[in-house]
DNA sequence: CATGGCCAATTTGTTGACAATATATGTTAA
DNA sequence: TTAACATATATTGTCAACAAATTGGCCATG
């Protein structure tokens, strides 16, 4: 008995200290064409409404038909495709009713995430966040032009106070399946009126209620900074659709 | 996705491993078996932990490993088994951690379509739901016996009153996965203290609000009663893991 | 001219075999 | 005995071929 209890010991010890290979490029064949095809469609690549053909996409990323599928599974689960049983896939359409129910989604666990966030980021973390709005302010005052940044700065900021929300879950939802839709929305209306000043003023005012730990602050807040967010979009929406 | 919800209010018990082919003739065998091991990870067949073994899992459902793989890419979006690249995949372990992680989210959604709900629900759905709760109500004074008709109501009010939110992204969220989580923790502690009793009460004013259209209110109601049945359950993880 | 059924061709679903990798076992040296 | 190494097994990942089914076109018919 003390043979089983100790051998087990010394093995959970040795184990403990190889680190998750999380960034070791040890990712299969389906997980990489995922990350593509994700990519080919937020990027519009592939059209929406478009539909998938198995065999051409397997030849056009040179892998086999099986972790294709796998792949189109994963993304059938991150709503970005959706498919019928014997019918085939069709990559998903996203219209302005789809653009609010997502963001209305987005409005309840963001806010939630703010709130969370202003109870378990720690001093440093909270350093690091205004460090990161600071040079969004440098990087606005610098060039105008490249909007791609914003985009991706203010990514940033809500990702991370996603991460300090410390709830498994909500990360997962959030960063996982969510983001990707919002990302195929910024993509399409890429030449949105994103007024980045307004935006960093907002996200001082998060940061302002997270530093002082009012967590109910920081999702009313977060929850208005999304709203309005929505409402650019879906008018920019309008703008598309009666183009005149 | 549509189907699975369906056979889960229905509460039609099927004892054979895979649904037979000829209720569902248009679902693939991925499908079916991704239902089928959904079922057995939800009913506790397959441990809590447990390593997959495809070819066995395979021959257990008399499938091969094409479609089963396809059906476990399907359940790792589920955030019922983890994959790890080379080393294969695991049950999902859910402790008090991800029990707490989990009703917070719930807690957020539910409560949002509570108040949708409040202003989407018709007058005959509303009074569908009355029904409904009459019929709960008849059942907790015929037999106190029936605990597991009690559970599949609270389910099945809950289930309409986020139909009746009316926002498909959300609807698809609530019922495609996070449901699946709440009844692995339901079928875990079994024999929890549910209540009926407080249960029907605070339904019933939740549905009360929602008729006055009163949606702050309905996701406030809402979002105590998810609240209470988190701390109950949360009490009864502590006396599993300390039974003294 | 429209409609309905039939046939062919493309596409999806499935299978079993093959290759690459991780896990387990057994052996040897310290 | 422990630790490290080498081998062997088992399991995961991938592929190409097979089976089933839907789509589209075509022809015949009302």
């Amino acid at each position: 008995m003390n043979i089983y209890v100790k051998s087990l010991f010394l093995s959970t010890i040795k184990r403990l200290p190889m680190p998750e290979p999380a960034e070791s490029p040890a990712q299969t064949i389906a997980d990489r064409v995922g990350a593509a095809l994700m990519d080919a469609i937020i990027k519009g690549k592939l059209a929406p409404g478009q539909k998938i053909n198995e065999p051409a996409l397997a030849r056009a990323y040179s892998v086999s038909r099986g972790p294709l599928r796998e792949a189109l599974r994963q993304l059938e689960g991150l709503h970005l495709i959706r498919r019928t049983p014997r019918a085939g896939s069709r990559v998903v359409t996203l219209g302005r009713r789809e653009l609010v129910e997502i963001y209305q989604v987005r409005e309840a666990l963001e806010g939630m995430a703010g709130r969370l966030a202003a109870y378990s980021m720690d001093a440093a973390e909270v350093e690091q966040l205004e460090q990161l709005l600071d040079q969004h302010a440098a990087h606005i005052d610098k060039s105008k032009g490249s909007e791609y940044f914003q985009y991706e700065g203010d990514f940033d900021f809500h990702y991370r106070i996603i991460q300090g929300s410390n709830n498994a879950f909500l990360i997962d939802l959030l960063c996982g399946e969510l983001y990707q839709l919002l990302r195929m929305y910024r993509h399409r209306s890429s030449r949105i009126a994103y007024r980045p000043r307004q935006a960093l003023t907002e996200h001082r005012l998060i940061l302002d209620a997270i530093r002082s730990r009012d967590g109910e602050y920081a999702e009313i807040l977060m929850r208005r900074h999304i709203s309005t967010a929505c409402k650019n979009i879906e008018q920019e929406f309008m703008t598309e659709e009666k183009p005149g």
